[in-house]
This record gives C-alpha cells, sequence and structure tokens, in this order.
DNA sequence: CAGATTCTGCTTTTT
DNA sequence: GCAGAATCTG
C-alpha cells in the first residue's frame, strides 16, 4: 500500500486517497493524471474498499483505456479483466450486444462510421429528392448527431421555422432506415444503450449495483449525453449508487465543435455534491517560461474554473518567435533548426511539428523530403478507411447481415459486374414498393430468374450473379474459423482479381491481407471470436493507427491530435491570425477561447524548448495571402520570448540562436540564401494595387471596422474591390470607390 | 456501362 | 493544390 502512494505530491496524494464520495480532480497538462487514475484504482482494490468487478472506468480513446489497463496491471497482480474499462462507445456497444433484444436491435446489427451514415444520409436526401445544394448531406449529419447527443429523437426535436421542420423529417426518415437495416451510428450506441437503461429498471438496477466506483478520464471533453449517461448509471441520491471519480482540466477542452459540454464540471460538482475540486498544478513536464507563457495566455480567457501550473524545474530557455516572409521560409527556418537539435544529439522523435490545420502539413513535408529529414505524419488515412478494407468489410457485413442496404450499395457492383444506375433504380424502386431491403428485393430478382433464364444471366453477373454470390458465401463460410472467412471473401468477390489487374493495386491487395492478418490476431485476443465481433472491432476500435515499426522520425501532427503527448522540442508553425485563430472560429460562440486553448494545449507539450513562427505570405488553397501575426503572440508577456527573424526585409535581428550554441545559428545563415528571391516574389505581389495607393500587405484602417490588413483585390478602376482582414471585424471585401480607406 | 475529364470547395476529430 | 463529385465520351 506504502509503496503505491509513495512519490506521490499532496494533491495527487488527497486525490488518490479520496474518501468522499465522489471527487472532481482539475488535473493540469503535465500533472500526472493518468498515474493519479490508475494509482487510485490500484489503491481502491489493494485496500480491499472494492473488487474489480465493481470497477468501471471510461475513457475516450481505446489506446487511453489499453494504457490504463496496462498500468494498474503492472502495478498490482489483480484481474483486470472483470473491470469494465472502455471508451463511452465501447461499454454502450457491450451493454447493448448484451440485451439487443430489449434495445430492439438484430442480433447482428451493424455500426455505422461517420462514412457510412454519410451515405445512409446521401440516400435518404436521394429518396425525398431533396437537393443536396439546399440541404448539404453534411449538415444534416451535423443535425441528427447533434440531436442524439442531446438526446433526442426525432419526434422530440424543437421545430421552429420550415427548415428545422425539414431536418427533422429527414431524421426520422433516417431512423426509420436504420432501424429497417439494422444498423446504429456512433450517436445512436450512447442514446440507445441510454435509452435501454432509463426504461429498464431491473437492467438499470443491475448495472448500478454492480458498478461501485466510476472513473471518468478526460472528463471536460464529456457531452451532454455521456454526462446523462453517467448520471444514470450512477444514480446521485438513489438507495445503491455510484462514486464519480472525474479528472479533467476545463483549460483543456478543445472538442466543443464535436458536442464537448464543459458545463459537465460545474454539474458534476452540483449534481453528486462534491465537497471540492481538487487541483492538480504542480506540473513535470514543463521548464519554467514556458508553463509562465501558456499561463499568462490562457488567463485571457473568461470563466474558468481557475489553475496556474508551476513546476519544480527551473526557467529554462526563452520561448522563440520566429518572423518569416513566406511560408517557405518558415519551413527552412524549422528544418534548419532541427537538424541542428538532431546534430546536437536530439532524436527526431523528441521533436514536434504541429500545425492548426492539415493543410499546413504539405509544405512542411515538402521541406523535410527534400532534406532528408525523416518525419511521421499523424491522423492521415486509417487502415480500416481504406477503400478496398471498406469494400471487404461489406461483403463480411452483407454475409452476418443481409439488410444492411450500405453495405450492399458499396460492392452490388464493385468489381464491377454489369450493374449501372438503370438496374440499381429499378432494384431500388423495387425495394420501396414492397417495404423491404435491396436484398430482400434482390433475392426476388435472383429467384425470378431461377424460373425463366433471361437474358442477362451470364453466370456471376447480374443481379442474379451477385444474389448467388453472397448466398454462396454465406453458405461456405460457415463453421470456418475467421480468417479463412475473409480469405474466400477476397478471392470468391473478385476483389483479389480485381487489384491484380488494376497497375496500382498492390499496395491494396497487400492491405487486403493485412486484413486477414488482422482478423488472425483478432481471434487470438478476443474473448468472441465471431464474424460480428469483429466487425464491430474494425468500427470502434480499428481507428487506431497502427505503430509502423519503430523509426527516428520528426512528429508532424495537428494540435488537436497532440493533446496528451510530449515532446523535448516543439514548433507551433502558421502563427496567423485566420489560421491560429482560425478564421472560422470568430463566427463559434466562444469560439475564440477555444482556439486559444488549443494553442495552450500546444503550448504545453514541450517540455524544454518551444518555438512559435508566422509568416507573412502563404500559400493557401492555391492563392498566395497575406496575413499578421497571432494575438496569441501578444498575450504572452514579451520577456519570455526571444524573437527571431529572417534578413528578406534587408534588416538582420538575429544575432544567433541560443541554447545550444554555435551550430543552430550558422545552419541557418547557410540555408538563408536563396530565399531574398521569395522575398522579392512578395514584394512583387504587393505592387499589384499601386496604382490605387494601396497594395497587399498594407495596414489600412476603415471608420467602422478599425484597423486591418490588405490581403487581396479584384477588379480595377472604380470596380475596384480590396479585401481587408480587420483585427476586430474579420475578413472583408470592400468597394474602393466606397469605402473610405486610410493607410496607416 | 465504364473510364476519362472537368468542376468545386475547403477547420479541428474519436468513437 | 488536391480530393471527391459531377459530367462527358467511347
Amino acid at each position: 500500500m506504502t509503496a503505491l502512494l509513495t512519490d506521490l505530491n499532496p494533491e495527487q496524494l488527497e486525490a488518490v486517497t479520496w474518501s468522499h464520495q465522489s471527487a472532481l480532480v482539475l488535473a493540469g497538462a503535465g500533472s500526472g493524471k493518468t498515474r493519479v487514475l490508475t494509482t487510485r484504482i490500484a489503491y481502491l482494490l489493494q485496500s480491499g474498499r472494492t473488487r474489480p468487478q465493481n470497477i468501471l472506468a471510461v475513457t475516450f480513446t481505446n489506446k487511453a483505456a489499453r494504457e490504463m489497463v496496462a498500468r494498474i496491471g503492472a502495478m498490482l497482480p489483480v484481474n483486470t479483466r472483470a473491470m469494465w474499462v472502455g471508451t463511452f462507445h465501447g461499454l454502450c456497444h457491450r451493454v447493448l450486444r448484451a440485451h439487443h433484444e430489449d434495445a430492439g436491435l438484430p442480433q447482428a446489427f451493424q455500426i455505422l462510421d461517420m462514412a457510412d451514415q454519410l451515405a445512409v444520409i446521401k440516400r435518404v436526401l436521394k429518396e425525398r429528392s431533396l437537393d443536396e445544394k439546399m440541404l448539404p448531406p453534411r449538415q444534416l449529419q451535423w443535425f441528427i448527431n447533434n440531436a442524439k447527443e442531446e438526446g433526442l429523437r426525432a419526434s422530440q426535436v424543437d421545430v421552429h421555422g420550415g427548415f428545422n421542420q425539414t431536418l427533422a423529417e429527414c431524421y426520422q426518415a433516417y431512423e426509420i432506415v436504420s432501424m429497417r437495416e439494422g444498423t446504429v451510428d456512433f450517436a445512436e450506441l450512447l442514446l440507445r444503450c441510454y435509452e435501454l437503461l432509463s426504461r429498464n429498471e431491473i437492467l438499470r438496477d443491475h448495472y448500478r449495483s454492480r458498478f461501485e466506483h466510476i472513473l471518468v478520464d478526460e472528463f471536460q471533453d464529456t457531452n451532454r449525453l455521456q454526462y446523462k449517461w453517467i448520471k444514470l448509471l450512477a444514480g446521485p441520491g438513489s438507495q445503491q449508487h455510484a462514486a464519480i471519480f472525474a479528472v479533467g482540466d476545463d483549460d483543456q477542452s478543445i472538442y466543443a465543435f464535436r458536442g464537448a459540454h464543459v458545463g459537465n464540471m460545474r454539474d458534476l460538482e452540483k449534481d453528486f455534491s462534491v465537497p471540492k475540486i481538487i487541483r492538480l498544478e504542480q506540473n513535470y513536464r514543463s521548464h519554467g517560461n514556458i508553463l509562465d507563457a501558456a499561463n499568462a495566455l490562457i488567463e485571457h480567457n473568461k470563466g474558468r474554473l481557475g489553475k496556474n501550473l508551476w513546476t519544480a524545474a527551473g526557467k529554462g530557455e526563452p520561448v522563440r518567435v520566429y518572423h518569416a516572409a513566406t511560408d517557405m521560409d518558415e519551413t527552412s527556418f524549422i528544418i534548419d533548426e532541427i537538424k541542428a537539435l538532431h546534430a546536437d544529439g536530439l532524436a527526431l522523435s523528441d521533436i514536434a511539428l504541429l500545425y492548426r490545420s492539415n493543410a499546413q502539413s504539405r509544405v512542411l513535408e515538402h521541406g523535410l523530403f527534400n532534406a532528408s529529414v525523416s518525419y511521421r505524419v499523424y491522423g492521415g488515412m486509417r487502415f480500416f478507411d481504406r477503400q478496398e478494407v471498406k469494400h471487404a468489410l461489406a461483403y463480411l457485413r452483407l454475409i452476418a447481415l443481409p439488410d444492411d442496404d450500405n453495405a450492399l450499395l458499396r460492392i452490388i457492383n464493385f468489381p464491377p459486374r454489369g450493374i449501372g444506375a438503370r438496374t440499381l433504380e429499378q432494384l431500388q424502386d423495387q425495394a420501396a414498393m414492397l417495404g423491404t431491403s435491396l436484398w430482400q428485393a434482390a433475392f426476388k430478382v435472383y429467384e425470378g430468374g431461377k424460373a425463366v433464364a433471361t437474358r442477362n444471366s451470364q453466370p456471376g453477373r447480374g443481379i442474379a450473379g451477385f444474389v448467388s454470390l453472397v448466398l454462396s458465401m454465406q453458405q461456405d463460410g460457415e463453421g470456418l474459423p475467421l480468417p479463412e472467412i475473409i480469405r474466400r471473401v477476397i478471392d470468391q468477390s473478385g476483389l483479389a482479381a480485381h487489384y491484380q489487374a488494376e497497375r496500382e493495386g498492390g499496395e491494396r491487395l497487400e492491405n487486403l491481407k493485412e486484413l486477414i492478418n488482422a482478423a488472425t490476431s483478432f481471434v487470438h485476443e478476443s474473448e468472441d471470436d465471431s464474424l460480428t465481433a469483429f466487425l464491430a472491432h474494425a468500427s470502434l476500435e480499428g481507428g487506431e493507427h497502427q505503430a509502423e515499426g519503430y523509426q527516428d522520425a520528426v512528429q508532424l501532427m495537428t494540435v488537436h491530435a497532440a493533446k496528451g503527448l510530449e515532446f523535448h522540442s516543439v514548433f507551433i508553425s502558421g502563427l496567423e491570425e485566420g489560421l491560429f485563430p482560425h478564421e472560422n472560429s470568430r463566427n463559434e460562440p466562444d469560439g475564440l477561447e477555444e482556439e486559444r486553448r488549443l494553442m495552450y494545449v500546444a503550448m504545453t507539450r514541450a517540455r524544454q524548448r518551444l518555438y512559435l513562427s508566422y509568416a507573412e505570405s502563404r500559400m493557401l488553397h492555391g492563392q498566395v495571402r497575406v496575413n499578421i501575426p497571432s494575438r496569441f503572440i501578444d498575450e504572452i508577456p514579451q520577456d519570455l520570448l526571444k524573437r527571431l527573424r529572417s534578413d528578406f526585409s534587408g534588416r538582420s535581428f538575429r544575432q544567433g540562436v541560443s541554447g545550444t550554441g554555435q551550430t543552430v545559428a550558422s545552419t541557418i545563415n547557410s540555408s538563408q540564401k536563396g530565399r531574398s528571391t521569395m522575398a522579392a516574389a512578395v514584394g512583387m505581389t504587393s505592387s499589384g494595387l499601386n496604382s490605387a495607393g494601396f497594395h497587399v500587405g498594407q495596414q489600412v484602417s476603415h471608420a467602422k471596422f478599425g484597423t486591418g490588413i490588405i490581403l487581396n483585390y479584384e477588379g480595377s478602376g472604380t470596380d475596384m474591390r480590396i479585401q481587408v482582414n480587420f483585427h476586430q471585424a474579420g475578413t472583408k471585401w470592400l468597394s474602393l470607390a466606397y469605402a473610405k480607406l486610410e493607410p496607416l
């Protein structure tokens, strides 16, 4: 016991040994959050306060769940299998599988990922002949998921105004389709489970008496439905109620755009009568200057629960700020610094290159590639999202549940077997008339075809060919081990032959083989080795980017993807108004504050060295854009910063980079040559507006909108319009003839 | 019906 | 600048 608790600081110890009912732990970045969570569980078990089967621990990612189990297992010789540790979705799925009948679902119900869901939505819109221009499928998807995350069914959505009416009707239609096809989207997993438990008292009591302790990781990221779900399971105020142990950080809430509700922290305090918030403020990761800078930045947000990170380590190096002429200039600066750091013995994998949006990675990748610096980009296409893998999975889904129209539509004509738009339309009409799934309708065609040999009855082609293919797959697979089923499906479907014939098909074939391997390891590791279980695994846990063998490489990722990670040196690039903070955040309530939290998360990833950089002009969407530095740089106390700048303007502000010393500065100098041409190119762009007395990149002021910077122009003479990025009012197009603009 | 070509429109994302 | 969708041609 004592061994478990040594080395904890007083606040961590208080959290781990908390003896009141429920607890809310405000855990700052790098404050040992995961350690507290896992040690808490180990403490509860070792002291005999509870047993593994009475513990429920919820996370957001499978990775976090696995890590938690592994760490507890390393601390205690305990049966971790008896604990319920998983993601919200994984746990809800588990409940729904166990009680699918009570939940009104078929035994082999299938899970739709975001892409699958979008495909269903597009079908619903088409069926209702709604123009995709009038009602973008993504908007309807957003509407449905939002409603579900608020716990609302189509009939419960507050409808005011005609447009909402249409959306609600489509939501209703989508629900009917999902029911008929036996499919469940991500939000539905949660809502279904919530409804099941609130309606079914016996089940609810069963789970309530089972789980004595419910621990929640990343609590600031929970949405309203997830909170309601926790509350329902915990049952505060009821006879048997669980103790909640929630760990989170309101300053690191960066997922409001997908429904996360930070207000849940305050609600938890109230609903579970939490006597006080435990604050973990000692940071074990970063040096003082980095923390001071991050603290100062986040101070600009209102309504925080409040917290100030501190460290026992020294101040360390200043935060470096690089002012670049162009995105190319920014890139070469970053690469030079990386090379210097690496030359000084730092592993490339301990360097992170962060950006606000994925589009920014291209220039960086290009530069790194040309400089032969190995790098790894996070967040690309995931294995189970690959076209060929999805195709194979679609065949497998039809074996498990042929009524899944979505799966059927994906592969009814892939590889091509002569079923075109025309035939498909007829089939869809048929299905609509009979009120059945497409599979049922196709089966009728097949039966009819058997009786009367029809024209398009070449073996293996047409509807009949497709139906007999799926039927034989269903029959042949009976009783075979899962990897063998998959191997046969890839072969018999014609996918293997199709990709074999394709020039670029080699990699796809490899991925299909990899799918068989994935099934083989799944069968070894999972208790349930059924096809249905594997398909659920592919939807819920297949998203993880597998570690493609360790190699020393610079880590490239978005700021969102960097959450929870740490590196010796961190570069945050593209710190420009419009990019970071992103211009779209202006229209959203509290959008700017979320951007600031994002910046806070980015900064607190760095242990020893932090670089911030911005460029005066950058290529975006195939157009050169001129930007002003991000306000976030101004929000950091200037004495914590060390300003660096390239010599593009003829003035050299650089006096060499301190810290690791000479190498860095000299590398910069040698690579700066040849960049002045770039600066000249920008200058030429700027001359474009000279006839009107203004130029791109110039600071101007407007009576109503305040000050800003000229981004772009179009037209000429009296028709000339110019685009100005105003510091306060955002980006606007103004007619030069009417707008009274003053040069600054 | 299938492959080739033009057109459009762009945050962040795990489950 | 690039990917996915819509549209065109053999």
